[in-house]
RNA sequence: GGGCGUAUAGCUCAGUGGGAGAGCGGCUGCCUUACAAGCAGUAGGUCCCUGGUUCAAUCCCAGGUGCGCCCA
């Protein structure tokens, strides 16, 4: 053996990888006859790098994995990165900017070569940062939203919407991103609450008849206002409808409509000023009362010549401070209220954007969205947790047209040519030379490029091959689980459902599994903004103090001013993994992370402990560990030498090991890392070693018992660390490297077989013996505690007073454990007949059974008699709860039988446990009495 | 405005219609030959509030409050 003292995670990390990856472990064979189960991964953005949600999904999605390969699946995890048009975009722009160049000075074709060669040098970072997780991906498979085959899918998808009427070109009002310089999909458009002003302006009657009060949190649009709108039931303004105002700083005469939709007599004046050209509702309006469009705001946010010279080429903000300034000096501004309102900014740049009427692509998503809610409804895909459900339906039943054409250069272009001559529009999977309406040359390609999202709908298939009907898309598709997080199950998972039905009539995925959002320990999200990130790879790695940025991990510099020192990616996907029950957010506590690294050092140690004790052994052919165990040959074991515990621990690993499965089948990861803690710590280590113990240091025992304790201690290992495996890969492959396994072992743990079950194993009641061993030896360690008794000192005698003969048979069975786990010297079961009274003895109960310590100066009397009270309390307590119920005849008239027996049974034993604690004081206290 | 989630120990979280659990933190002992990143013991809770259903509610139902999220 040759294992560290303790558990280093860094050594341990260093090597497997690569390991994994040259033996080509990773790689799922479509050739197989094995059935397949494939996870497509949620493609990061390429300029990205690893933060806790993804750390959360790799840990999540390589947990599935590993076990499902392990289980003998045909297991793909398919990855690749997404090219996130306006994210990329921006970041070589910006890159551009500190040459003082823009894209623009290089041209489309030159800017488009710069971006390849930013991905191509610096973007996939995140791709080495997956893989310091321990993500078993394919990468013979990794794929690109924007590489040569995924454009071929692409174009197939537009082209095929196109021809079958649900992708079109129209003019719509759309939300223009000033800072992007591209239009957005409704999605992508953000609205929270924000503090504003809210302005009311007086618009004369051009007759002179009076005025009409209108508010806006937007007084520049002013300059575009073609109408004034009043709901017609509005009594107030009933003589002015059909009038017209004289638009003030313009000079415009607008009319005064009546709209039963716009305005709204219970707010404000009641009437409002009609801007058709920048706001969506106005346009609405103006598509109502066929108002002329004015755009007075142009693309960079600017006041174009449509308005007065007095304002043109302001920005709209200086805009509104002059228009403000200007109506005010004329006495038209009527008022200024402070107002919370939601202005819609871009997701990616935070810009306000402005809604502008603009020619743009768009799918008609309704009747894509019907096959969607029929495959959720139908259960043909299942999102989990449930909840989700609800909130997916709203959307697909309220589903709006997508906007997919972007103003930007580096994403798909759209495949459309418009013709110089005729005016109409070719869509061609391959470029045209012509016009295929007249045949004209002069054509040109639509400027435009798609949505990244349009890429990302057909990742699940795209990646397979699709358009060709591939072996691995025959194979692999549809996917079995399609994991990720909630804040893109419209952006993402609605859209691949969509597609996936459009193109393959099948459902892309069988269930979608919904992580939860990973925050700090307030709640907070994580942001630079607040202070409160933390970097996955930081906790990995480790990070000296001098390398935390003070802006971005602020609070983490205050919790570890010294610095982080490495945990490991196996702790950190163990912690991930522990805090992923479903329907919650996970609050990230960075201590839980110690906590199971100090779990995985644990676990290391046990090791050491299992192998020391190993060393020289006969390993039995892998076969016996990982295959079916039908008659006495096939165990790994001798079954006619284990011990009792050695019994107990089989029967534990086998229930741990339908425990953890089943956890993992229902996605409850939690449970499943929960479940493996408390095992591997507080049964395997904590009990069984110490147990062992006892047989391996005895010279009692035969060999052949002590070669079975060891031949289980190896078993028992070695199926914790399969278990483990899926959750912490590299821990695990280092000691199931190092554990001596016979014959026809694999290479390497991640090939080896998922544990089963077995029905050979039934031990019930040596689990049953071994668990009432257990609380006895509890009980006694609780009055050593609590009376002062040196862990040192052996304890000479202790008596187990029942009539119980079961007990007495356990006790003789299993007196070498207690002797030796509660450092007592010798076991003396006895009948009530037989217990004679002990001058001074410390007493507990446990189950009934009452155990008698003489003390023979070892105890402290004192502490004793205060350890008893406290004990009479309690039993006094419990007391009068079961005769509280007892006593309720409504209780044991209605109450199931054996509820209402169960209580009389704990009444019985309540007062038989306070007579012998009663006795013990007496004996106590006469004893004291004599000193 | 509509919808969803959540409230349990000091902190982060499991859990259940029949006397509330874990990790971390606290306290008391221990360097016991795998592990001090450890071992043994122990303290700590009107399970948010108010009603209802029930023999029995932390759990189910209704209303309220706090926090978080989504949609308009």
């Amino acid at each position: 053996m040759d294992l560290n003292q303790s558990y280093e995670p860094l050594d341990v990390e260093s090597g497997w990888y690569d390991y994994w990856t040259d033996r080509g472990y990773f790689h799922a064979d479509e050739t197989s006859d094995r059935e397949p189960f494939t996870i497509v991964i949620p493609p990061p953005n390429v300029t990205g790098s690893l933060h806790m949600g993804h750390a959360l999904f790799v840990t999540l999605q390589d947990v599935m994995v590993r076990w499902k390969r392990m289980e003998g699946y045909e297991a793909l995890w398919l990855p690749g990165t997404d090219h996130a048009g306006i994210a990329t975009q921006v970041m070589v722009e910006r890159q551009l900017a500190e040459e003082g160049k823009t894209r623009h000075d290089l041209g489309r074709e030159r800017f488009l070569e710069r971006v390849w060669e930013w991905k191509e040098e610096q973007g996939g970072a995140i791709i080495g940062q997956l893989k310091r997780m321990g993500a078993s991906c394919d990468w013979e498979r990794e794929r690109f939203t924007l590489d040569e085959g995924l454009n071929q899918a692409v174009r197939e998808a537009f082209v095929q919407l196109y021809e079958d009427g649900l992708i079109y070109r129209g003019l719509r009002m759309v939300d223009w991103d000033p800072e992007g310089q591209t239009v957005l999909s409704d999605l992508e458009v953000e609205n929270e609450e924000e503090e504003g002003t809210f302005w009311y302006f007086r618009y004369p009657l051009a007759d002179g008849s009076g005025e009409i009060t209108v508010g806006t949190t937007r007084p520049e649009t002013m300059l575009g206002d073609t109408a004034v709108a009043v709901h017609p039931d509005d009594e107030r303004y009933a003589d002015m409808i059909g009038k017209e105002v004289e638009l003030p700083l313009v000079g415009r005469r607008i009319p005064v409509v009546a709209d039963t939709e716009l305005p709204d007599p219970e707010e404000g004046t009641g009437a409002v000023k009609v801007t058709p050209a920048h706001d969506p509702d106005d346009w609405d309006c103006g598509q109502r009362h066929d108002l002329e469009v004015i755009q007075v705001i142009d693309f960079d946010a600017k006041i174009n010549d449509n308005a007065p010279e007095r304002y043109r080429g302001l920005d709209r903000y200086e805009a509104r401070d002059r228009v403000i300034e200007d109506l005010r000096s004329e006495g038209l501004l009527e008022e200024v209220e402070e107002r919370m309102f939601s202005p819609g900014r871009s997701q990616r740049t935070g810009a306000v954007v402005e809604p502008l009427p603009m020619e743009q692509w768009f799918v008609d998503t309704e009747p894509l969205a019907k096959d969607a809610i029929e495959a959720v409804e139908s259960g043909e895909t299942q999102i989990i947790p449930p909840v989700w459900k609800k909130t997916f339906d709203h959307f697909m039943y309220n589903i709006q047209p997508w906007c997919i054409s972007r103003q930007l250069w580096w994403g798909h272009r759209i495949p459309a040519w418009y013709c110089d001559d005729c005016d109409e529009v070719t869509v061609a999977r391959q470029d045209p030379d012509v016009c295929e309406h007249c045949g004209s040359e002069a054509i040109e390609q639509d400027e435009d490029v798609l949505d990244t999202w349009f890429s990302s709908g057909l990742w699940p298939f795209s990646t397979l091959g699709w358009p060709e009907q591939t072996a691995s898309l025959e194979k692999f598709y549809p996917t079995q689980v399609m994991e990720t997080g909630f804040d893109i199950l419209f952006f993402w998972v609605a859209r691949m459902l969509m597609m996936g039905q459009y193109f393959m009539d099948d459902v892309p995925f069988e269930d979608v599994y919904l992580h939860a959002m990973v925050r700090d320990i307030e709640g907070r999200k994580m942001s630079k903004t607040y202070g409160n990130v933390i970097d996955p790879l930081d906790m990995i790695n480790g990070a000296e103090a001098e390398e935390l940025d003070e802006d971005l991990h602020a609070e983490l510099i205050r919790q570890y001013p010294d610095g982080v020192e490495p945990q490991g990616a196996d702790a950190l996907r163990f912690t991930l993994a522990i805090y992923a029950a479903q329907g919650r957010d996970i609050k990230l506590d960075i201590s839980r992370i110690e906590g199971y690294r100090a779990f995985l050092n644990k676990l290391w140690n046990a090791s050491r402990f299992v192998m020391m004790n190993l060393e020289g052994d006969e390993i039995p052919d892998y076969e016996a560990w990982s295959g079916d165990w039908e008659g006495a040959e096939d165990w790994p074991v001798d079954p006619t030498a284990l011990s009792l515990a050695d019994r107990w621990v089989l029967s534990r690993l086998d229930a741990i090991t339908e425990e953890v499965t089943e956890a993992l089948e229902d996605f409850r990861f939690n449970d499943a890392a929960q479940g493996l803690y408390d095992f591997v710590w507080h049964e395997f280590c904590d009990w069984y070693i110490e147990l062992a113990k006892t047989t391996l240091y005895d010279e009692q025992a035969s060999d052949a018992q002590k070669k079975a304790t060891r031949g289980v201690l190896a078993f028992g290992l070695e199926t914790i660390l399969r278990l483990m495996h899926p959750i912490t890969p590299y821990v695990t492959e280092e000691l199931w490297q190092e554990l001596p396994k016979g014959e026809g072992a694999p290479d390497s743990i991640m090939i080896a077989p998922w544990p089963e079950t077995r029905d050979a194993i039934d031990f019930r009641e040596d689990v049953e013996r071994a668990d009432l061993l257990i609380g006895l030896i509890g009980a006694i360690r609780g009055i050593r505690g609590e009376t002062n008794v040196k862990p040192g000192v052996d304890i000479d005698e202790a008596f187990f007073v029942t009539d119980d003969t079961a007990v007495h048979e356990a006790l003789e069975a299993g007196s070498d454990y207690v002797k030796s786990l509660a450092k007592v010297d010798v076991i003396t079961p006895q009948t009530t007949d037989e217990a004679e009274p002990i001058e001074g003895a410390a007493t507990a109960v446990h189950e009934g059974i009452e155990i008698r310590i003489p003390m023979a100066g070892l105890i402290d009397i004192d502490a004793e008699l205060k350890r008893l009270d406290k004990e009479l309390d309690r039993v006094d307590e419990d007391l009068d709860y079961v005769r509280g119920k007892l006593d309720n005849d409504a209780f044991v008239n209605n109450a199931p039988d054996e509820i209402v027996q169960e209580q009389r049974d704990k009444l019985e034993s309540y007062l038989d446990e306070k007579e012998k604690l009663q006795a013990s004081v007496a004996e106590l206290e006469s004893l004291r009495s004599e000193d």
